[in-house]
DNA sequence: GTCCATGTTCTTTA
DNA sequence: CTAAAGAACATGGA
């Protein structure tokens, strides 16, 4: 469920309603999403105010009002939800806070998969901390840069984390469409304009898309339980066989990197001698 | 039963 | 400081 303009909307629809408020009890239902497995997370928490929640990545951060952190990552089908204190837990329910006010509420964890998790940080960023920079601000400039360090497909380096923080499948296969660039192209090869159209293709796709309040395909919803709507905005992801919304070619899907990634094969054109970084694979 | 899934990390391979 | 492909993780839906 979860890439940046997902995260985003839990973070936007979570703030207002966190605010100020205490948390006044912890229950951990399962040690298997904390990190570190041990943290005591009651103990550290109890007591506690939010002084802030913010995004980095597709990582949730929490600020406390003691200097400590620590960020949620939703994994594929974790889901934060601000709920009132009597409503009926549902399944999957990892940990619930208990939060002051009137009414008294709770801020819940619920993950199927439990791929997802709470990551306690303390006062300083972890030491592995290596997420790239924020795709709505990185410079044209820099990605070319960034995108110029490895050879494997351009698709795949999208989705590197570390090389750029919050594109995950979706938006990877949107943005390459809107720049007209084949997800198979060789990272490194790509042109200075096919870059540039690329970075503005990313931000354009993200923003249209935190505006929508991000794609629920199966079950995402915010803190509060909306629905987003981008997911019909889609032009590739989920559209094989479908025809092309410039073209009415239809979109092919192929795996990169073990994903689905959904193109047009007349729009987002092969370049020869550009398929790939390997002159012994070209075609004769 | 089979295949697939919005993500990350560990292991294997070339 | 290989680096990229593949498997694994756990659950549910089509």
């Amino acid at each position: 469920m979860p890439e940046l303009p997902e995260v985003q909307n839990v973070v936007d629809s979570l703030r207002p309603l966190i605010a100020r408020r205490i948390i006044q009890s912890v229950v951990l239902r399962r040690t298997d999403i904390s990190s570190p497995p041990d943290a005591n997370w009651a103990g550290l928490l109890t007591g506690r105010r939010f002084r802030a929640v913010r995004r980095r990545g597709k990582r949730i951060y929490f600020d406390l009002d003691d200097g400590n952190r620590f960020f949620v990552h939703l994994g594929m089908t974790g889901r934060l939800r601000f709920l009132p204190f009597d409503a009926a837990e549902e399944c999957h329910t990892h940990l619930i806070f208990t939060l002051s006010g009137r009414p008294k509420a709770t801020l819940r964890f619920i993950d199927p998969r439990r791929f997802g998790g709470f990551f306690w940080e303390g006062a300083t960023p972890r030491s592995d901390d290596a997420l790239g920079p924020e795709p709505l601000e990185i410079t044209w400039q820099d990605l070319a840069r960034r995108l110029k360090s490895t050879a494997r497909p351009v698709k795949s380096a999208l989705l590197d984390q570390r090389l750029l923080a919050g594109l995950g499948n979706i938006y990877a296969d949107e943005a390459l469409h809107i720049a007209r660039i084949r997800p198979t192209r060789c990272s490194k090869r790509l042109q200075s304009p096919e870059v540039e159209r690329l970075a503005q293709a990313i931000r354009d796709v993200l923003n249209r898309a935190i505006n929508a309040g991000g794609s629920t395909l199966r079950d995402y919803v915010n803190a509060t339980g909306a629905e987003g709507s981008f997911q019909n905005l889609h032009m590739v992801y989920g559209r094989e066989k479908m025809p092309c919304l410039t073209c009415a070619t239809p979109i092919r899907r192929i795996v990169l990197a073990g994903r689905s990634t959904h193109f047009c094969p007349v729009c987002q054109s092969m370049r020869r001698s550009d398929s790939t970084c390997n002159r012994h694979s070209q075609r004769h």
